[in-house]
DNA sequence: TTGCCATGTGCGGTTTCCGAACAATGATTG
DNA sequence: CAATCATTGTTCGGAAACCGCACATGGCAA
């Protein structure tokens, strides 16, 4: 980039830091730590030739030259912000989710198309993953997670439906096993270390002993229990078509397990996004009263 | 920096190619190659979600969502460099000066204190280099070299005084040599391989052979001249003072070298360095006038 | 006088960005 | 119609910009 043009980050850095009177501040508000921040400026200031911040470090003023940069790319970052924001908060385009992995298999891909026809000009770019969600790390538009407050800082809670479990298995399996499954391998996934202690915890059902098997997804595990490898602790979004279609059964019907299923977005509006979960509310109601849980 | 926000450095470069209607006039405005412009603007691309240009690789076009952002962009951008320039462009604050070292020491810095008391608000930063001088690259308002024609692009050229070299050595050293200097060590400087071929080409006289010793600035090889090491070429602003002091001997004065001293400055207009050129100029053309070369 | 808060800095690492080289594409020219 | 040209697209490997962490420094308040 030509050279003895100050870098924009670091204009930036500056303006957040002018604006906020703090470079603590301004650390926050760019998601760095402060001395980033402090480093910015000092290269700035050096590439300048001038100072931008005078005073002792608890009580930083703006100099003279600090007032007049200051006053300038005030309004050019927010004119920037402005342009980006018209281009990117249509109601064409790229829409980014994030999505547990078997939760976008299970329910949401077959669901898709629906939004698909009818905002047809929106691209929704589905990432699989469970991760916890940092929107100032995290580059989506909307997360759907299953979980329990407190959510994440800078997201706006879209509720869509309460989580119910329930031990399922393979008919075949289910005719030949002992009365309290005892023998039987139980399979768990790594995704959700807690999910039989929690389902037991909350049915008040215990089963009997056995070996104890490890997927690494859901859908592996699930996988699993449909070729009778053994019982395992399913959602019931993830199993309704496995068990309309005879493949699980779940013998002692679906418990609440505490868990939600939300979508969080980001706190600044954005057209696709308010689009894409309002679609998301509609499609869990209407789930939720066509698929009554199995209790 | 905060995610999901695209780079300035990619909404600068797709300001430039929308503005310039090409990926590789924007590269050349902005000092890289056209594959940076292009990555950086697939890159925009993906962040938003739109597309920006459209239509084959030989006649890129505008989309409408591209038309709208640099609308925007190109005002933002346009405040940007008049604000930093407002903040850069005093006449106070730091003045980045190339020079080569013994120029430096030897001409400039014992004058510029002349400088520095007309503008005590300008704070120079002198640079020692003989480097090729490359705008885009380098970082400094303004270059002193010698040299010839042709300059650098992108830079305006302030002649300073054509450059006289001569044979020095010192005075017991001269009494004690051979009519034609044979014998004694020829001393040679990196930074100017050919001096002694020129001078030779230029003043039509020769020496006798000698020993010979390089060193790597002008500066150690007059400081081994004037401690009798040997005979050199150097030139006259170098000099001066040691042949005043009578430190050196000129046994045959000064001949043009047929290279000439100026100072280099950015096109772009800065006061500090029209100033500090302005100045350049009248010591240049003082210090000819106090001092005749001698011939 | 001590603790707190904010900035400054060194060290080492990560991310962004880049150039070089070549591929791909479409228009132009002979 | 084939070759050439001009422009953009992409991969690879490396450089530069930027950053976090940990600690230092300085000034103010309790």
């Amino acid at each position: 980039m030509a050279r003895h043009i100050p870098s924009l980050n670091a204009l930036r850095a500056f303006e957040a830091a002018g604006r906020q009177g703090r470079m603590t501040l301004a650390a926050d508000e760019l998601n760095v730590t402060h001395s980033a921040i402090s480093r910015q400026i000092k290269h700035l200031e050096a590439m300048l030739g001038v100072p931008l911040f005078e005073g002792p470090k608890n009580n930083l003023r703006l100099t003279e030259a600090g007032t007049t940069l200051l006053s300038g790319l005030g309004s050019a970052f927010d004119q920037i912000d402005a342009s980006v924001r018209l281009v990117a908060d249509t109601e064409e385009g790229a829409l980014d989710i994030s999505c547990p992995g078997t939760f976008s298999m299970r329910w949401l891909i077959p669901r898709l198309y629906r939004f698909q026809a009818e905002h047809p000009q929106i691209e929704v770019r589905l990432t699989a993953s469970s991760r916890p969600v940092d929107f100032d790390r995290d580059g989506f538009d909307v997360a759907i997670r299953v979980g329990d407050p407190p959510w994440p800082k800078g997201g706006e809670v879209v509720p869509l439906f309460p989580e119910q479990t329930g031990l399922v298995l393979a008919p075949p399996l289910l005719q030949t096993a002992a009365g309290d499954f005892s023998g039987l391998a139980q399979l768990h996934t790594r995704t959700r270390p807690r999910a039989w202690e929690n389902w037991r915890a909350r049915s008040g059902r215990t089963v009997g002993t056995g070996p104890r098997l490890d997927y690494e997804h859901f859908y592996f595990m699930l996988e699993a229990a449909r070729a009778g490898l053994g019982v395992c602790v399913a959602p019931w979004p993830y199993v309704i078509d496995d068990i309309n279609a005879g493949r699980l059964t779940p013998p002692f019907g679906f418990t609440d397990s505490g868990h939600h299923y939300v979508a969080l977005r980001r706190e600044r509006r954005n057209r696709k996004a308010s689009l894409f979960c309002s679609w998301l509310q509609q499609e869990a109601e209407a789930f939720s009263a066509a698929h009554p849980v199995l209790r």
